[in-house]
DNA sequence: TTGAAAGCGCTAACAG
DNA sequence: CTGTTAGCGCTTTCAA
């Protein structure tokens, strides 16, 4: 025994319940001006009577849908949580709904998705995206990027201060006595250089302290292979070579996590500093114990809504938030054992 | 300077650059049946050369949208990042895009406004829906609910083997010599008895366990709070008592975590066997390295997806999938250490 | 095979 | 203050 796909209650419906027009009820749910306060009261138990729930795709295909989407490239990334519960948390109390987006693969057909008519505004974590394609695009529906280095003209910015939190990286592990420095980051797409990626920062922040500090020619950058296997793998190989790294900057946690799991591989737990980048809820971990950097993933969630929302009010000139890095200093990374 | 929103191109542009009806463009965006190939080819050239794309707003008001709604709780639940890898799997390669709905809350307010008309379907994680609620809404739009181990009428569910999986690790547990087993799990609205939910299976199962042991003078569940520190707290307190348990079955792994995270604050590291649910990624990582239950995340995720795109085909008739659950055995779980 | 026309549920002028 | 009306962009009979 099937039940019947019920036929929803429409607007009209309420308004021949109220014995009013359809407009008046349009103007109750949007507290629209000039609705006379008996007609309120009845629309209002009109509303209530029948369950009444204004249609999104109605509304959306007039103005609005009331919704906001959150483009996220992977949804296992333990910086996107914090970005996530930002986000939510700005946008609680207003009437739009934050849905999320996984990519799959690039971002563009995720994002012409979701512009297409599904949502008011969006927010996307999309370091690779072409910059002319996200004017073009940014033209079409409200955009607010995270975690990119440029300066656009059609939508706003929110971007960590990856300079100083590199920076920090580097002055804790070079004050620890550490010239072995390896850098495990992501693979060449997401940090070319001058790409104003956050990895692409990052890594040249860490050549050029190298550089400074006169080791040059230890510079070494491992990529991080699509699967942990292969992470842990080249891991693995970089720590069973003679003059292995005294010391792993992993460009966020996620991949500190896979260096971590390979120096423990190797038996070396303790003896090869670790650093990641995000501060994520698993560094505060006692048995991670991570050092990271804490870019306040969370406040840039929030940062990026808020944005969204004013533009949503209107505002067109652009706008740029660049979120403080601070270096929590934690057990994974110690002075040099030999 | 800036941009004027651009409207975007409609289906009547494309239908006068190609010198057909609108209908005609209709037919061909949808693959429907009567068009000649020599019209097919005129009106792809038009949408090509437009960049045309059409509004899910209006489709949805006239039919399908073509979205998928996956409700869920927590992001950050770890868990939550299988089911929706499962889903996201299932739906590719269909015309059907994912969106990802963090519910605040309760998830009535949310699963509501995602059947107000932008999706044609919802996968919900809502252990504590009202079961009659759900089949009104599910009335509605099509419905598929991961984790609930009742029996339906108008939705799908897919849900673990609890029975068995919480077997499973008792078994470990109980075979390695273990007495003193404390049951960390969820708050008591999540585990009422009969409510169905993953949680108050895993626990039921506990008590019964502990009682044909001969245990039930030693029975204690302890709630995980809100907040981490909370939970933490708890799990300190429960270790410093003299008559400490030896065990920890935690209700999924997060909650692992944060015992794994008391029991190192106590300083009991590897003198407390602590064992976790769902096999996330962290369970396996060599510094973790919790013993835990693999109930095919997945694969769960991957069903419902499945089963809700059936549903959209026109199936009715419920169905119910029961994922099997493995425990895997790994170091967090050792002899008693007296 | 193709197109004309009628809406889907809602909002926004504009009249009354 | 309230109601009428004209669409938003698309799908879908129904004729031609």
């Amino acid at each position: 025994m099937s039940i019947a796909r019920s036929r929803s209650v429409t607007i009209s419906d309420v308004a021949q319940t109220a014995g009013v027009s359809r407009a008046a009820v349009s103007k109750v749910i949007r507290n629209a001006y000039g609705v006379s306060p008996a007609m309120r009261v009845r629309v209002e138990a009109a509303i209530a009577e029948l369950g009444y729930r204004p249609s999104v795709a109605a509304r959306a295909l007039r103005g609005s849908s009331y919704r906001l989407a959150l483009e996220i490239p992977w949804v296992g990334a333990r910086f996107m949580t914090q970005i996530v519960e930002g986000a939510q948390l700005a946008v609680d109390g207003t009437p739009y709904q934050l849905v999320l987006a996984p990519a799959e693969g690039h971002a563009y057909g995720t994002l012409e998705s979701m512009a297409d008519g599904m949502v008011d505004g969006i927010i996307a974590i999309a370091p690779l995206t072409d910059p002319e394609w996200l004017e073009a695009f940014a033209a079409r529906v409200p955009v607010v990027m995270i975690g990119r280095h440029d300066h656009p003209r059609g939508y706003d910015t929110v971007v960590g201060d990856d300079v100083g939190g590199a920076n920090a990286v580097m002055d804790h592990l070079l004050g620890l006595g550490h010239r072995r420095i390896v850098h495990l980051t992501e693979p060449e797409t997401v940090t070319a250089p001058g790409s104003g990626t956050p990895h692409s920062v990052r890594l040249q922040v860490y050549r050029d302290r190298m550089a400074t500090a006169g080791l040059s020619d230890l510079v070494e950058v491992v990529r991080r292979d699509d699967s942990r296997a292969g992470t842990l793998a080249a891991t693995r190989e970089l720590l069973a070579r003679d003059d292995r790294p005294t010391a792993i900057f992993a460009g966020h946690d996620d991949i500190a996590m896979d260096a971590l799991a390979g120096v423990a591989a190797a038996g070396l737990t303790g003896r090869v500093a670790v650093t990641g980048y995000d501060d994520t809820d698993l560094a505060q971990h006692p048995l991670i114990d991570l050092t990271s950097v804490d870019q306040q993933g969370v406040e840039m969630g929030a940062r990026a809504a808020t944005m969204l929302l004013e533009r949503l009010q209107g505002r067109t000139e652009p706008r740029r938030h660049v979120a403080t890095a601070t270096l929590r200093v934690r057990g994974s990374s110690g002075r040099v054992v030999s």
